[in-house]
RNA sequence: GCGGGCGUCGCCAAGUGGUUAAGGCAGCGGCUUGUGGUGCCGCCAUCCGGGGGUUCGAAUCCCCUCGCUCGCCCCA
Protein backbone atom coordinates (compact mmCIF):
# COMPACT_ATOMS: atom_id res chain seq x y z
CA UNK A 1 0.00 0.00 0.00
CA UNK A 2 1.81 3.49 -0.95
CA UNK A 3 -1.19 5.69 -0.68
CA UNK A 4 -0.67 8.12 1.99
CA UNK A 5 -2.38 7.04 5.13
CA UNK A 6 -2.87 8.30 8.66
CA UNK A 7 -0.12 6.65 11.31
CA UNK A 8 -0.92 3.54 13.26
CA UNK A 9 -3.05 3.95 16.06
CA UNK A 10 -3.42 7.44 14.94
CA UNK A 11 -7.40 7.95 13.77
CA UNK A 12 -9.51 10.78 11.94
CA UNK A 13 -12.65 11.96 13.42
CA UNK A 14 -14.81 12.25 10.37
CA UNK A 15 -17.75 14.73 9.91
CA UNK A 16 -20.51 12.27 10.61
CA UNK A 17 -18.56 11.33 14.38
CA UNK A 18 -18.76 15.03 14.97
CA UNK A 19 -21.78 15.64 16.45
CA UNK A 20 -21.69 12.70 19.27
CA UNK A 21 -18.08 14.12 20.17
CA UNK A 22 -19.64 17.54 19.76
CA UNK A 23 -22.24 16.77 22.38
CA UNK A 24 -20.09 15.06 24.94
CA UNK A 25 -17.65 18.04 25.54
CA UNK A 26 -20.80 20.07 25.66
CA UNK A 27 -21.62 18.28 28.21
CA UNK A 28 -18.82 17.94 29.90
CA UNK A 29 -18.17 21.91 29.62
CA UNK A 30 -21.94 22.27 31.40
CA UNK A 31 -20.81 19.85 34.22
CA UNK A 32 -17.99 21.85 34.56
CA UNK A 33 -19.46 25.03 35.28
CA UNK A 34 -21.89 23.83 37.06
CA UNK A 35 -19.35 23.11 39.68
CA UNK A 36 -16.63 26.07 39.57
CA UNK A 37 -14.18 24.48 37.53
CA UNK A 38 -11.78 26.60 35.21
CA UNK A 39 -10.10 24.85 31.84
CA UNK A 40 -6.69 25.12 31.60
CA UNK A 41 -5.05 24.14 28.16
CA UNK A 42 -1.19 22.69 28.17
CA UNK A 43 0.91 22.29 25.60
CA UNK A 44 1.22 18.87 23.62
CA UNK A 45 5.08 18.92 23.53
CA UNK A 46 6.55 18.45 27.19
CA UNK A 47 10.20 18.74 28.37
CA UNK A 48 10.43 14.66 28.66
CA UNK A 49 11.77 15.08 32.38
CA UNK A 50 8.39 16.76 33.60
CA UNK A 51 7.00 12.76 32.59
CA UNK A 52 9.72 10.66 34.44
CA UNK A 53 9.65 12.25 37.00
CA UNK A 54 5.41 12.86 37.60
CA UNK A 55 4.53 9.45 36.49
CA UNK A 56 7.49 7.38 37.18
CA UNK A 57 10.12 5.72 35.83
CA UNK A 58 9.11 2.66 36.69
CA UNK A 59 6.00 3.19 35.16
CA UNK A 60 5.36 1.23 31.80
CA UNK A 61 4.13 4.62 30.54
CA UNK A 62 7.28 6.24 30.84
CA UNK A 63 9.25 2.84 30.62
CA UNK A 64 7.99 2.11 27.08
CA UNK A 65 5.03 4.00 25.88
CA UNK A 66 6.03 7.67 25.37
CA UNK A 67 6.67 9.10 22.58
CA UNK A 68 9.93 10.88 22.85
CA UNK A 69 12.56 12.55 20.66
CA UNK A 70 15.07 15.28 19.93
CA UNK A 71 14.18 18.60 18.87
CA UNK A 72 16.25 21.31 16.59
CA UNK A 73 18.19 22.38 20.17
CA UNK A 74 18.82 18.83 21.51
CA UNK A 75 16.21 19.02 24.23
CA UNK A 76 14.58 15.79 25.02
CA UNK A 77 10.62 16.33 24.91
CA UNK A 78 7.45 14.35 24.90
CA UNK A 79 4.27 14.12 23.51
CA UNK A 80 2.31 14.11 26.39
CA UNK A 81 0.80 10.43 27.64
CA UNK A 82 -1.68 12.00 29.92
CA UNK A 83 -2.73 15.43 31.86
CA UNK A 84 -1.87 15.51 35.30
CA UNK A 85 1.79 16.15 34.77
CA UNK A 86 1.26 18.99 32.15
CA UNK A 87 -1.12 20.81 34.64
CA UNK A 88 0.80 20.35 38.01
CA UNK A 89 3.82 21.73 35.85
CA UNK A 90 1.61 24.80 34.39
CA UNK A 91 -0.34 25.52 37.93
CA UNK A 92 3.57 26.22 39.47
CA UNK A 93 5.32 27.80 36.37
CA UNK A 94 2.27 30.56 36.89
CA UNK A 95 1.83 30.38 40.55
CA UNK A 96 -1.39 29.66 40.77
CA UNK A 97 -1.55 28.02 43.83
CA UNK A 98 -0.33 30.94 45.42
CA UNK A 99 -4.17 31.95 44.81
CA UNK A 100 -5.25 29.52 46.85
CA UNK A 101 -6.74 26.19 45.81
CA UNK A 102 -7.67 25.65 41.88
CA UNK A 103 -10.14 23.52 40.46
CA UNK A 104 -9.00 22.73 37.33
CA UNK A 105 -9.98 21.00 34.12
CA UNK A 106 -8.95 20.03 30.82
CA UNK A 107 -9.57 18.45 27.50
CA UNK A 108 -7.35 17.17 24.42
CA UNK A 109 -5.10 14.41 22.96
CA UNK A 110 -2.97 12.47 24.45
CA UNK A 111 -0.20 10.00 22.92
CA UNK A 112 1.20 6.03 24.44
CA UNK A 113 2.83 4.12 21.92
CA UNK A 114 0.76 0.97 22.44
CA UNK A 115 -1.01 -1.77 19.94
CA UNK A 116 -3.86 -0.35 19.18
CA UNK A 117 -7.01 -2.26 19.42
CA UNK A 118 -10.79 -1.77 21.13
CA UNK A 119 -10.98 1.56 22.56
CA UNK A 120 -7.20 2.19 22.51
CA UNK A 121 -5.40 4.13 20.39
CA UNK A 122 -2.14 5.54 20.32
CA UNK A 123 -3.25 9.20 19.78
CA UNK A 124 -6.42 9.09 22.06
CA UNK A 125 -8.35 11.92 24.08
CA UNK A 126 -9.17 12.68 27.93
CA UNK A 127 -11.20 15.15 29.73
CA UNK A 128 -9.99 15.14 33.32
CA UNK A 129 -9.75 17.51 36.34
CA UNK A 130 -7.18 18.10 38.50
CA UNK A 131 -8.15 19.67 42.19
CA UNK A 132 -5.12 20.94 43.45
CA UNK A 133 -4.72 22.07 47.39
CA UNK A 134 -7.57 20.05 48.21
CA UNK A 135 -7.38 18.23 51.08
CA UNK A 136 -10.11 17.07 52.86
CA UNK A 137 -11.77 13.70 52.02
CA UNK A 138 -14.84 15.74 50.63
CA UNK A 139 -12.58 16.53 47.91
CA UNK A 140 -12.10 13.24 47.47
CA UNK A 141 -15.95 12.69 46.74
CA UNK A 142 -16.79 15.92 44.84
CA UNK A 143 -14.29 14.95 42.41
CA UNK A 144 -16.01 11.19 41.90
CA UNK A 145 -19.25 12.89 42.13
CA UNK A 146 -18.44 14.86 38.82
CA UNK A 147 -17.30 11.72 37.35
CA UNK A 148 -20.05 9.74 38.22
CA UNK A 149 -22.66 12.89 37.36
CA UNK A 150 -21.22 13.84 33.70
CA UNK A 151 -21.68 10.04 33.01
CA UNK A 152 -24.91 9.89 34.16
CA UNK A 153 -26.26 12.61 32.14
CA UNK A 154 -24.53 11.15 28.89
CA UNK A 155 -27.14 7.99 29.64
CA UNK A 156 -24.28 5.29 29.60
CA UNK A 157 -24.98 2.42 31.46
CA UNK A 158 -23.16 -0.87 33.48
CA UNK A 159 -20.92 1.67 35.11
CA UNK A 160 -19.43 0.61 38.78
CA UNK A 161 -17.27 2.36 40.75
CA UNK A 162 -14.23 0.72 41.88
CA UNK A 163 -12.87 2.15 45.02
CA UNK A 164 -9.24 1.77 47.06
CA UNK A 165 -6.78 3.39 49.30
CA UNK A 166 -3.56 3.02 48.58
CA UNK A 167 -2.30 5.01 52.38
CA UNK A 168 0.19 7.58 51.91
CA UNK A 169 4.03 6.65 50.85
CA UNK A 170 4.99 5.33 54.79
CA UNK A 171 1.67 2.48 54.42
CA UNK A 172 2.59 1.68 50.89
CA UNK A 173 6.20 0.90 51.86
CA UNK A 174 5.29 -1.44 55.13
CA UNK A 175 2.33 -3.01 53.09
CA UNK A 176 5.12 -3.26 50.23
CA UNK A 177 7.73 -5.44 52.87
CA UNK A 178 4.86 -7.63 53.86
CA UNK A 179 3.19 -8.47 50.65
CA UNK A 180 6.84 -9.38 49.29
CA UNK A 181 7.41 -11.47 52.36
CA UNK A 182 4.43 -13.13 51.97
CA UNK A 183 5.30 -13.75 48.43
CA UNK A 184 8.38 -14.82 48.70
CA UNK A 185 6.88 -18.15 50.74
CA UNK A 186 4.82 -18.76 47.83
CA UNK A 187 7.27 -17.91 45.16
CA UNK A 188 7.17 -21.23 43.55
CA UNK A 189 3.01 -20.74 43.27
CA UNK A 190 3.40 -17.46 41.13
CA UNK A 191 3.22 -17.43 37.44
CA UNK A 192 6.46 -16.51 35.52
CA UNK A 193 5.52 -12.89 35.40
CA UNK A 194 4.47 -12.43 38.84
CA UNK A 195 7.64 -13.72 40.26
CA UNK A 196 9.29 -11.50 37.97
CA UNK A 197 7.27 -8.95 39.56
CA UNK A 198 7.65 -9.45 43.19
CA UNK A 199 11.69 -7.61 42.98
CA UNK A 200 10.37 -4.79 40.24
CA UNK A 201 6.83 -4.05 41.04
CA UNK A 202 5.11 -6.26 43.79
CA UNK A 203 1.72 -4.21 44.42
CA UNK A 204 1.14 -4.85 40.36
CA UNK A 205 0.99 -8.44 40.88
CA UNK A 206 -2.16 -8.12 42.59
CA UNK A 207 -3.74 -7.39 39.22
CA UNK A 208 -2.76 -10.49 37.97
CA UNK A 209 -4.98 -12.26 34.99
CA UNK A 210 -3.60 -15.73 35.49
CA UNK A 211 -6.57 -17.41 37.66
CA UNK A 212 -3.97 -19.57 39.04
CA UNK A 213 -2.22 -16.57 40.63
CA UNK A 214 -5.13 -15.11 41.29
CA UNK A 215 -6.34 -18.03 43.86
CA UNK A 216 -2.92 -17.97 45.71
CA UNK A 217 -3.00 -14.53 46.00
CA UNK A 218 -7.23 -15.05 47.88
CA UNK A 219 -5.06 -15.02 51.10
CA UNK A 220 -2.33 -12.54 50.39
CA UNK A 221 -2.72 -9.66 52.92
CA UNK A 222 -4.49 -6.48 51.91
CA UNK A 223 -2.78 -3.16 51.46
CA UNK A 224 -5.92 -1.98 53.49
CA UNK A 225 -4.77 -3.48 56.54
CA UNK A 226 -1.19 -1.94 56.46
CA UNK A 227 -2.97 1.23 56.53
CA UNK A 228 -2.41 3.45 59.63
CA UNK A 229 -5.03 4.51 61.48
CA UNK A 230 -4.84 8.15 60.21
CA UNK A 231 -4.92 6.55 56.51
CA UNK A 232 -8.16 4.33 57.17
CA UNK A 233 -10.20 7.00 59.00
CA UNK A 234 -9.66 9.11 56.06
CA UNK A 235 -10.61 6.57 53.98
CA UNK A 236 -13.85 5.48 55.83
CA UNK A 237 -14.39 9.57 55.59
CA UNK A 238 -14.51 9.30 52.02
CA UNK A 239 -16.63 6.21 52.08
CA UNK A 240 -19.38 7.99 54.09
CA UNK A 241 -19.45 11.07 51.86
CA UNK A 242 -19.81 8.84 48.74
CA UNK A 243 -22.59 6.77 50.69
CA UNK A 244 -24.36 10.67 51.59
CA UNK A 245 -23.98 11.45 47.86
CA UNK A 246 -25.71 7.82 46.78
CA UNK A 247 -22.88 6.81 44.86
CA UNK A 248 -22.94 3.33 44.65
CA UNK A 249 -19.19 1.81 45.05
CA UNK A 250 -17.46 -1.19 45.27
CA UNK A 251 -14.22 -2.08 47.86
CA UNK A 252 -11.46 -3.18 45.33
CA UNK A 253 -8.68 -4.40 47.40
CA UNK A 254 -7.07 -5.15 44.40
CA UNK A 255 -6.94 -2.01 42.36
CA UNK A 256 -3.53 -0.58 41.79
CA UNK A 257 -3.61 2.10 39.71
CA UNK A 258 -0.82 2.28 36.76
CA UNK A 259 1.27 5.77 37.91
CA UNK A 260 3.38 6.23 40.78
CA UNK A 261 2.23 9.33 41.86
CA UNK A 262 -1.08 8.16 43.26
CA UNK A 263 -1.90 8.03 47.13
CA UNK A 264 -5.09 7.54 49.12
CA UNK A 265 -7.82 6.76 47.47
CA UNK A 266 -7.46 5.26 43.87
CA UNK A 267 -10.83 4.54 41.82
CA UNK A 268 -12.09 3.58 38.62
CA UNK A 269 -15.47 3.69 36.78
CA UNK A 270 -15.98 0.36 34.30
CA UNK A 271 -18.36 -0.25 31.89
CA UNK A 272 -19.19 -3.96 31.45
CA UNK A 273 -20.27 -2.92 27.61
CA UNK A 274 -16.59 -1.72 26.63
CA UNK A 275 -15.05 -4.75 25.96
CA UNK A 276 -11.63 -5.44 26.87
CA UNK A 277 -10.42 -2.15 27.96
CA UNK A 278 -13.44 -1.56 30.47
CA UNK A 279 -11.87 1.47 32.11
CA UNK A 280 -13.92 4.84 31.00
CA UNK A 281 -12.40 6.75 33.70
CA UNK A 282 -9.38 6.50 36.37
CA UNK A 283 -8.12 8.62 39.04
CA UNK A 284 -7.20 8.94 42.34
CA UNK A 285 -5.27 11.48 44.90
CA UNK A 286 -1.87 12.50 44.42
CA UNK A 287 -1.03 14.40 47.56
CA UNK A 288 2.82 13.88 46.55
CA UNK A 289 3.66 14.76 43.35
CA UNK A 290 3.06 18.48 43.50
CA UNK A 291 5.98 18.43 45.59
CA UNK A 292 8.08 16.15 43.30
CA UNK A 293 7.67 18.37 40.49
CA UNK A 294 9.14 21.09 42.62
CA UNK A 295 6.39 22.98 44.40
CA UNK A 296 5.55 23.06 47.75
CA UNK A 297 3.66 19.80 49.71
CA UNK A 298 0.06 20.33 48.47
CA UNK A 299 -2.81 17.73 48.34
CA UNK A 300 -4.54 17.22 45.34
CA UNK A 301 -6.79 14.69 43.68
CA UNK A 302 -8.48 14.31 39.86
CA UNK A 303 -9.12 12.04 37.30
CA UNK A 304 -9.41 11.42 33.58
CA UNK A 305 -11.76 10.13 31.26
CA UNK A 306 -11.09 8.25 27.71
CA UNK A 307 -13.05 10.04 25.46
CA UNK A 308 -12.89 7.12 22.87
CA UNK A 309 -14.71 4.85 25.22
CA UNK A 310 -17.26 7.36 26.01
CA UNK A 311 -17.82 7.75 22.40
CA UNK A 312 -17.86 4.39 22.25
CA UNK A 313 -20.55 3.66 24.97
CA UNK A 314 -22.71 6.80 24.30
CA UNK A 315 -23.09 5.12 20.60
CA UNK A 316 -24.02 1.89 21.89
CA UNK A 317 -26.53 3.77 24.30
CA UNK A 318 -27.80 5.67 21.19
CA UNK A 319 -27.58 2.80 19.03
CA UNK A 320 -30.38 0.72 21.24
CA UNK A 321 -32.30 4.07 21.49
CA UNK A 322 -32.03 5.03 18.00
CA UNK A 323 -31.22 8.42 18.45
CA UNK A 324 -27.58 9.40 17.34
CA UNK A 325 -27.09 12.85 16.88
CA UNK A 326 -26.85 13.76 13.00
CA UNK A 327 -24.57 16.09 11.12
CA UNK A 328 -26.86 19.49 11.21
CA UNK A 329 -29.19 20.32 7.84
CA UNK A 330 -29.23 23.91 5.84
CA UNK A 331 -32.03 25.86 6.45
CA UNK A 332 -31.70 26.61 2.89
CA UNK A 333 -30.77 25.67 -0.36
CA UNK A 334 -29.54 28.22 -3.03
CA UNK A 335 -29.88 27.43 -6.60
CA UNK A 336 -28.84 29.53 -9.76
CA UNK A 337 -28.28 29.39 -13.20
CA UNK A 338 -26.64 32.15 -15.70
CA UNK A 339 -23.60 34.18 -15.01
CA UNK A 340 -25.73 37.71 -13.26
CA UNK A 341 -28.15 35.09 -11.19
CA UNK A 342 -25.31 33.54 -9.76
CA UNK A 343 -23.76 36.46 -8.42
CA UNK A 344 -26.65 37.64 -6.89
CA UNK A 345 -27.11 34.12 -5.49
CA UNK A 346 -23.46 34.44 -3.69
CA UNK A 347 -24.58 38.19 -2.13
CA UNK A 348 -27.83 36.54 -1.41
CA UNK A 349 -26.44 33.58 0.38
CA UNK A 350 -24.24 35.22 2.79
CA UNK A 351 -27.15 37.77 3.95
CA UNK A 352 -29.20 34.89 4.59
CA UNK A 353 -26.49 33.66 6.56
CA UNK A 354 -25.33 37.11 8.29
CA UNK A 355 -29.02 36.73 9.20
CA UNK A 356 -28.50 33.74 10.98
CA UNK A 357 -29.70 30.96 8.32
CA UNK A 358 -27.37 27.83 7.89
CA UNK A 359 -26.95 28.33 3.26
CA UNK A 360 -25.88 25.65 1.35
CA UNK A 361 -24.91 27.41 -2.15
CA UNK A 362 -24.67 25.67 -4.74
CA UNK A 363 -21.84 26.34 -7.19
CA UNK A 364 -21.87 23.71 -10.08
CA UNK A 365 -23.55 25.37 -12.45
CA UNK A 366 -25.52 22.67 -13.45
CA UNK A 367 -28.76 21.98 -14.82
CA UNK A 368 -31.46 22.98 -12.69
CA UNK A 369 -32.89 19.98 -12.51
CA UNK A 370 -29.32 18.35 -10.98
CA UNK A 371 -29.03 21.47 -8.66
CA UNK A 372 -32.89 21.25 -7.40
CA UNK A 373 -31.94 16.97 -7.12
CA UNK A 374 -29.26 18.22 -4.33
CA UNK A 375 -30.96 20.38 -2.58
CA UNK A 376 -33.59 17.93 -2.12
CA UNK A 377 -31.10 15.24 -1.05
CA UNK A 378 -29.35 17.41 1.11
CA UNK A 379 -32.24 17.48 3.42
CA UNK A 380 -32.58 21.33 3.30
CA UNK A 381 -37.03 22.52 4.09
CA UNK A 382 -36.33 25.58 1.51
CA UNK A 383 -34.69 26.21 -2.00
CA UNK A 384 -33.98 29.56 -3.18
CA UNK A 385 -34.11 29.48 -7.15
CA UNK A 386 -32.86 32.37 -9.06
CA UNK A 387 -32.36 32.11 -13.01
CA UNK A 388 -31.89 34.70 -15.47
CA UNK A 389 -35.63 35.80 -15.09
CA UNK A 390 -35.50 36.41 -11.61
CA UNK A 391 -32.33 38.29 -11.95
CA UNK A 392 -33.32 40.65 -14.20
CA UNK A 393 -36.33 41.52 -12.14
CA UNK A 394 -34.61 41.46 -9.04
CA UNK A 395 -36.55 38.34 -7.38
CA UNK A 396 -36.20 35.30 -6.04
CA UNK A 397 -38.12 31.83 -5.97
CA UNK A 398 -38.82 30.72 -2.65
CA UNK A 399 -39.45 26.72 -2.71
CA UNK A 400 -40.96 24.72 -0.01
CA UNK A 401 -39.16 20.92 -0.62
CA UNK A 402 -41.41 19.74 1.66
CA UNK A 403 -44.56 19.82 -0.26
CA UNK A 404 -46.01 16.59 -2.22
CA UNK A 405 -45.45 16.35 -5.74
CA UNK A 406 -49.25 17.67 -6.58
CA UNK A 407 -49.18 20.70 -4.80
CA UNK A 408 -46.30 22.75 -5.58
CA UNK A 409 -45.33 25.31 -3.89
CA UNK A 410 -43.37 28.23 -4.72
CA UNK A 411 -43.30 31.99 -4.44
CA UNK A 412 -41.99 34.82 -6.29
CA UNK A 413 -40.51 37.29 -3.40
CA UNK A 414 -37.74 40.39 -2.98
CA UNK A 415 -34.63 39.77 -1.45
CA UNK A 416 -35.77 41.85 1.28
CA UNK A 417 -39.12 39.89 1.81
CA UNK A 418 -37.30 36.45 1.98
CA UNK A 419 -34.85 37.79 4.18
CA UNK A 420 -37.76 38.37 6.62
CA UNK A 421 -39.82 35.00 5.80
CA UNK A 422 -36.83 32.86 6.79
CA UNK A 423 -35.55 34.65 9.60
CA UNK A 424 -39.56 34.47 11.07
CA UNK A 425 -39.45 30.85 12.61
CA UNK A 426 -43.72 30.76 12.42
CA UNK A 427 -43.29 30.09 8.49
C1' G B 1 6.80 -6.53 22.86
C1' C B 2 3.65 -11.33 22.21
C1' G B 3 -0.75 -14.14 20.20
C1' G B 4 -5.54 -14.94 17.03
C1' G B 5 -8.71 -13.24 12.81
C1' C B 6 -8.95 -10.46 8.35
C1' G B 7 -7.34 -7.44 3.71
C1' U B 8 -11.67 -7.29 -3.86
C1' C B 9 -13.91 0.38 -6.29
C1' G B 10 -15.35 6.01 -1.18
C1' C B 11 -18.97 2.25 1.62
C1' C B 12 -21.38 -2.82 1.58
C1' A B 13 -20.25 -7.09 -1.23
C1' A B 14 -20.12 -11.70 -5.10
C1' G B 15 -16.19 -14.49 -6.88
C1' U B 16 -12.19 -19.82 -3.84
C1' G B 17 -7.24 -21.89 -10.55
C1' G B 18 -9.20 -20.62 -16.71
C1' U B 19 -10.11 -15.69 -21.75
C1' U B 20 -13.12 -8.67 -20.75
C1' A B 21 -13.34 -9.11 -11.84
C1' A B 22 -21.09 -9.62 -10.41
C1' G B 23 -24.38 -6.50 -7.83
C1' G B 24 -26.10 -2.63 -4.34
C1' C B 25 -25.26 2.34 -2.08
C1' A B 26 -22.90 6.92 -2.83
C1' G B 27 -20.82 10.08 -6.80
C1' C B 28 -20.78 12.11 -11.88
C1' G B 29 -23.32 12.92 -16.77
C1' G B 30 -27.83 12.45 -19.62
C1' C B 31 -33.39 11.42 -20.55
C1' U B 32 -37.18 18.07 -25.84
C1' U B 33 -31.12 24.85 -23.86
C1' G B 34 -34.54 26.74 -16.77
C1' U B 35 -37.04 23.14 -11.82
C1' G B 36 -36.64 18.43 -7.10
C1' G B 37 -38.04 13.97 -4.49
C1' U B 38 -39.40 8.46 -7.72
C1' G B 39 -38.17 6.15 -12.97
C1' C B 40 -34.85 5.14 -17.23
C1' C B 41 -29.84 5.30 -19.76
C1' G B 42 -24.62 5.91 -19.42
C1' C B 43 -19.81 6.56 -16.64
C1' C B 44 -17.24 5.04 -12.26
C1' A B 45 -11.29 -1.48 -9.92
C1' U B 46 -6.66 -3.40 -17.08
C1' C B 47 -7.32 -4.87 -11.27
C1' C B 48 -8.21 -7.84 -6.38
C1' G B 49 -3.02 -4.12 0.30
C1' G B 50 2.38 -4.69 -1.59
C1' G B 51 6.47 -7.96 -3.27
C1' G B 52 8.14 -12.71 -4.69
C1' G B 53 7.03 -17.85 -5.99
C1' U B 54 4.09 -22.33 -7.91
C1' U B 55 1.34 -22.97 -12.65
C1' C B 56 0.29 -23.16 -19.64
C1' G B 57 -2.92 -19.91 -16.60
C1' A B 58 -4.17 -16.99 -9.91
C1' A B 59 -8.09 -12.17 -6.78
C1' U B 60 -8.39 -17.40 -5.84
C1' C B 61 -2.40 -22.06 -3.82
C1' C B 62 2.63 -20.99 -1.11
C1' C B 63 6.23 -17.51 1.16
C1' C B 64 7.56 -12.70 2.85
C1' U B 65 5.94 -7.90 3.96
C1' C B 66 2.58 -3.96 5.15
C1' G B 67 -2.02 -2.65 7.10
C1' C B 68 -6.59 -3.33 9.80
C1' U B 69 -8.84 -5.78 13.84
C1' C B 70 -9.49 -8.47 18.47
C1' G B 71 -6.92 -10.27 22.74
C1' C B 72 -2.39 -10.36 26.29
C1' C B 73 0.31 -6.56 28.75
C1' C B 74 -0.85 -1.65 30.38
C1' C B 75 -4.19 2.12 30.88
C1' A B 76 -8.41 6.43 29.96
Amino acid sequence: MDKLQSLRGMVDLLPEQMPLWQLIEATFRSQFERAALREIRTPLLEVTELFARGIGEATDVVGKEMYTFQDRGERSCTLRPEGTASVVRAALQHGLLSQGPQRLWYTGPMFRYERPQAGRQRQFHQVGIECLGFADPRSDAEAIAIAWDLLSELGVGGLALELNSLGDPADRAAYRTALVAWLEERRELLDAESRERISTNPLRILDSKNPDTQAVLAEAPLLIDSLSDASRERFEAVRRCLEALEIPYQLSPRLVRGLDYYTHTAFEITSSQLGAQGTVCGGGRYDGLIEQLGGAPTAAIGWAIGLERLVLLCAQRDAAGGALPTVPVPDVYVVSRGEQAERQALVLSRQLRQAGQMVELDLTGSAFGKQLKRADRCGAPWAVVIGEGEAEQGVVLLKDLRRSADSPEEERLRPVELLRRLGDPSI
